[in-house]
RNA sequence: UGUGGGGUAGAGCAGUUGGUAGCUCGUCGGGCUCAUAACCCGGAGGUCGUGGGUUCGAGUCCUACCCCCGCUACCA
């Protein structure tokens, strides 16, 4: 680690389809902002990288929702993320966008270098196209009627009912979910980087060499080194991203995951036209940050692409994060179920650094963890205000009350001073490690340790009552307390940087250098210090209840638009419903089937037997509640092998848009067997 | 389905190579009164997901299973 000259720091691109949320700051932003933070307070080159993604199908589709250019979109959300990160201090180098025309050429020429080399296997493949949207159709949007299990909503990669992968030409009946045409075969070319190929050098690099990798990005990237890697297509058929700059490729763009790592190549360039010296020279450091969907990515595919292109250096270490929830439910764009920067901004003006404590503190830096209003709350009011800032008040109230906010001169320091002194020694050692190590968590309860320290010293001190016997050694603690305090205003930085910078403004204090952490002699007797104003102030309940209550509204507004219908099917024949035969029956047993989470094995009595039916209700129902329940049953759907459980017919079940269900039955007495018609 | 991470006190989380279970918040009791009813001390609260196994000794290692969350399937 001490042989490298400078670090750079890429966070990930955030995709330019919405505004920025607690799970993008908590994820990615906060971390490699406070390891920026902290380098360069060492004194240490630092370049610190992020940009908007602005490429990939699912902007196309938004512009086209909303009737307008995908340019139009990216400018609106780039514009947004961009002033957010600015607001809340995230301190970017630069912060560019991978629609900008530096961007365009350094990605093509990347390509082009790896393709005068021969880095890509060419491939000819047959494709669903949507003619209307003359556009051709991923996978993931292609819906039809699954081969398997004849679930009518399978995806043209997985059908969700039975688990089962597929491909898109497997379906039944395919539709288009752009229009809901029915798809025709296309011959197309595409682009495909040969991952096999890189195999053992991967393994080599990431599985014997980077060993101290965070077990969540190693695990991943072992999974997929000992699952085999296969090609893969990094171009697509689209007229939105980076032209493919081959002849031949004409309507063709590079796929998104290609492109936009690149991204912090480009932004790179257009801050510096030093930037090779950060991209190419082995001594430099780089570090990605990222959230864990992005692993694969980071770890796999980008480096295969610089080694390919063969005259970058590689991450060294690529510190990613799980998710965070957001009151016990995965944040969501398209649900609206997200903390968003913008409106944070508006609604606690000023408390940037309240956020960003919060979400280190809580940080998913192994797990998933879960962001309550009720814990930001509390960690404002017991942390931030009770320790921190009420720490930092009573040593300037003490101070200008005995002082007139003088530092006083120290008389000789007693084992008790010397010991709290030390402690802030101790203390910066502990934090760099943490820091050293990308534990941010526990780097930032320990620098709160420092202010937990000053409190006890004082409650040990105490020296409102010795100034009345010995106001001499009062002196000397008072003149502890500053230098405590004093030390705050580094080991803070990292974390909280608008407040550090008022209380060096209350100190009239220069920002000092992370080197100087652990002295005892940061302030000067005889030097002035202002009168304080509050460093942070409590949130009250009411605050807590308007964010809850716009949550809970969001909800509501997710449940009205659910309960939209969905059109009818196209008109039948009465024969073709008199085919069907449907019966009234009762549950008389059920279990659940082992190793499944929707899965139900229901025995029923439909009056002409007694038969087993596999059924999707799991996740709904309980096996003990509904035996004895009334159900509709379609008694002549050919017998199906379900988890290895032949299931003879299928239980009628109402579901609305998100997927309630709740049984079909008779409203009155009737006897099993009966007829449904 | 496969695979990665996780399951430890009421809540949120640490637990490095196996050696007396910790931290923050909350809670209960006490102290203090300089301080934003803040601070300091002490107590209560855990069969470390479950069952087997290795070991003198297992939260930690092995094994089987259960549950949660991702990825696989372009949300950090």
């Amino acid at each position: 680690m001490s042989n490298f000259k400078r670090t750079l720091i890429t966070s990930a691109l955030p995709y330019a389809n919405g505004p920025v949320h607690i799970g993008h700051l908590a994820g990615v932003y906060v971390p490699a902002d406070i390891y920026a933070r902290y380098l360069r307070l060492k004194g240490e080159e630092v370049l610190f990288i992020g940009g908007s993604d602005e490429h990939g199908v699912p902007i196309t589709l938004k512009a086209k929702k909303e009737g307008t250019t995908p340019q139009a979109i990216v400018d609106k959300y780039h514009g947004m993320i961009k002033d957010s990160f600015e607001k809340f201090g995230i301190s970017f180098d630069v912060y560019s966008r991978t629609s900008a025309k530096i961007h365009h050429e350094t990605a093509a020429e990347i390509f082009k270098t790896i393709s005068d080399k021969g880095g890509f296997v060419e491939q000819t493949t047959e494709q669903f196209f949507d003619s209307e949207a003359n556009q051709f159709l991923a996978d993931r949007y292609i819906t039809g009627t699954c081969p398997k299990c004849n679930f009518d909503k399978a995806y043209g990669d997985q059908c969700e009912s039975c688990g089962t992968s597929l491909n898109a030409t497997d379906l039944i009946n395919p539709k288009s979910m752009l229009s809901g045409n029915v798809p025709v075969m296309k011959e197309t070319k595409h682009w495909y980087l040969p991952l096999d190929q890189y195999e053992p050098w991967l393994k080599e690099w990431i599985l014997e060499e980077h060993k101290e990798w965070k077990p969540n990005v190693y695990g991943q990237c072992k999974s997929w080194l000992d699952g085999g890697l296969n090609p893969r297509a990094v171009t697509r058929d689209l007229d939105w991203g980076v032209p493919v700059p081959i002849e031949g490729a004409e309507g063709k763009v590079l796929y998104v995951w290609f492109d936009a790592p690149i991204g912090y190549i480009s932004a790179t360039k257009e801050l510096t036209p030093d930037w090779e010296k950060y991209w190419k020279d082995p001594e430099t450091r780089m570090l990605h940050f990222i959230g864990k969907d992005n692993i694969v990515f980071h770890c796999i595919i980008f480096p295969v692409i610089l080694k390919a292109e063969g005259s970058y250096i590689l991450p060294d270490n690529v510190p990613a994060n799980e998710f965070l929830n957001l009151e016990g439910d995965k944040i969501s764009t398209s649900r609206n179920w997200a903390v968003w920067l913008h409106e944070y901004l508006v609604d606690f003006p000023g408390k940037e650094d309240v956020l960003k404590y919060t979400l280190t503190a809580n940080a998913p830096e192994t797990k998933d963890n879960d962001f309550t209003w009720k814990d930001f709350q509390t960690r404002n009011n017991s942390e931030l205000v009770a320790i921190l800032g009420n720490f930092v008040n009573r040593v300037l109230v003490l101070t200008n009350k005995y002082y007139e906010g003088i530092v006083p001169v120290a008389g000789n320091f007693e084992p008790r001073d010397e010991e709290a002194l030390a402690t802030l020694v101790q203390l910066r050692t502990d934090v760099e490690k943490a820091l050293d190590t990308f534990h941010f968590r526990e780097a930032l309860r320990l620098a709160m340790e420092m202010a937990r320290l000053g409190n006890k010293y004082l409650a040990d001190m105490e020296p409102w009552i010795l100034i009345k016997t010995d106001p001499e050694r009062v002196k000397t603690i008072l003149h502890v307390c500053l230098q405590i305090t004093a030390n705050l205003t580094i080991v803070f930085e990292p974390f909280l940087p608008y407040t550090m910078n008022k209380l060096r403004s209350f100190l009239q204090m220069e920002k000092l250098n992370w080197n100087d952490l652990g002295r005892r002699d940061l302030l000067k007797a005889g030097d002035r210090v202002n009168t304080p104003e509050l460093l942070f102030e409590k949130i009250e309940d009411d605050a807590i209840q308007r964010q809850v209550d716009k949550l809970l509204s969001t909800k509501k507004a997710n449940e009205a638009e659910l309960a939209t219908v969905v059109p009818a099917k196209a008109n039948i024949e009465y024969d073709d419903f008199a085919k069907l035969d449907i019966r009234t029956g009762t549950i008389i047993a059920a279990e659940k089937v082992a190793k499944t989470k929707k899965l139900l094995k229901l025995t029923i009595d439909t009056g002409i037997d007694q038969r087993t039916v596999v059924s999707g209700i799991a996740e709904q129902y309980e096996p003990e509640q509904i035996i004895g329940r009334r159900v509709s049953i379609l008694v002549n759907l050919a017998p199906k092998n379900l988890k290895g459980i032949e299931s003879q017919g299928m239980i009628l079940m109402a579901e609305n848009q998100e997927g309630k269900l709740v049984f079909v039955i008779p409203a009155d007495e009737i006897a099993n067997g009966s007829e449904i018609r």
